[in-house]
DNA sequence: AAGTCATGCAGGTATTTACCTGCATATTAA
DNA sequence: TTAATATGCAGGTAAATACCTGCATGACTT
């Protein structure tokens, strides 16, 4: 996993909303997806390839549309990484802090 | 929250660096940290200052030195906002395709 | 008080990013 | 086959980003 590339996909709001998009209703199309977004189609186009990049989502051709399709593996990846890891020591991190405030 | 900044801090390779090294050892100084990679003291300040704007680390001054401690809570909140949503669907998602691909 | 050490602030540059316009291609419909 | 539809590709610009150098400030040490 590329986590630069997960993240900064996931760093622009247009990109989380096409997420937000497609976890509503998996599969759309380009055009659809663009509806909902008030940039330019080839704006849109950028961001997709960006996410698609960043293995978030994937694409297949049908016809003259392309459906786009959620993949959650990355995000999940970025969980086992980033987020447990942090989660685990939580309160003991917290914990550190207050001691230094309180003057060791 | 601020999914903005919170992504876009996690979305550099040196930020990252940063966060573990803290996570390694929580309350390190500038200077402590700057030891540990390879740019100016000014660049990793400049790093530092975007990671407390998102509010993923705190500092607090003590005399000369200025003390940097991880804060989990945005990351935490990052989790609830955008990754345990996806991980509920995960399996359903991967369904969703995998029909698509072989056509419906 | 003078010197040293840790950090802050101002500003400058090259690269990346997020938009756009315009034109080309490929598929379906009439 | 002609028209309409959905997307792809080639650029171009303004703003943000990630570095840097140089100088200033503020705190311990002697």
């Amino acid at each position: 996993m590329d986590a630069d590339d997960i993240f900064k996909a996931l760093s622009d709001p247009t990109r989380r909303k096409l997420l937000d998009l497609l976890f509503e209703k998996n599969g759309q199309s380009l055009g659809e997806l663009c509806a909902n977004l008030d940039m330019a189609r080839q704006s849109a186009t950028q961001h997709l390839g960006i996410l698609e990049a960043a293995n978030l989502v994937t694409s297949v051709r049908r016809g003259r549309e392309k459906l786009h399709f959620i993949n959650p593996v990355p995000i999940h990846e970025v969980y086992e990484r980033w987020v447990r890891k942090f989660e685990v020591q939580r309160l003991s991190l917290l914990h550190d802090l207050k001691k230094e405030l309180e003057g060791e």
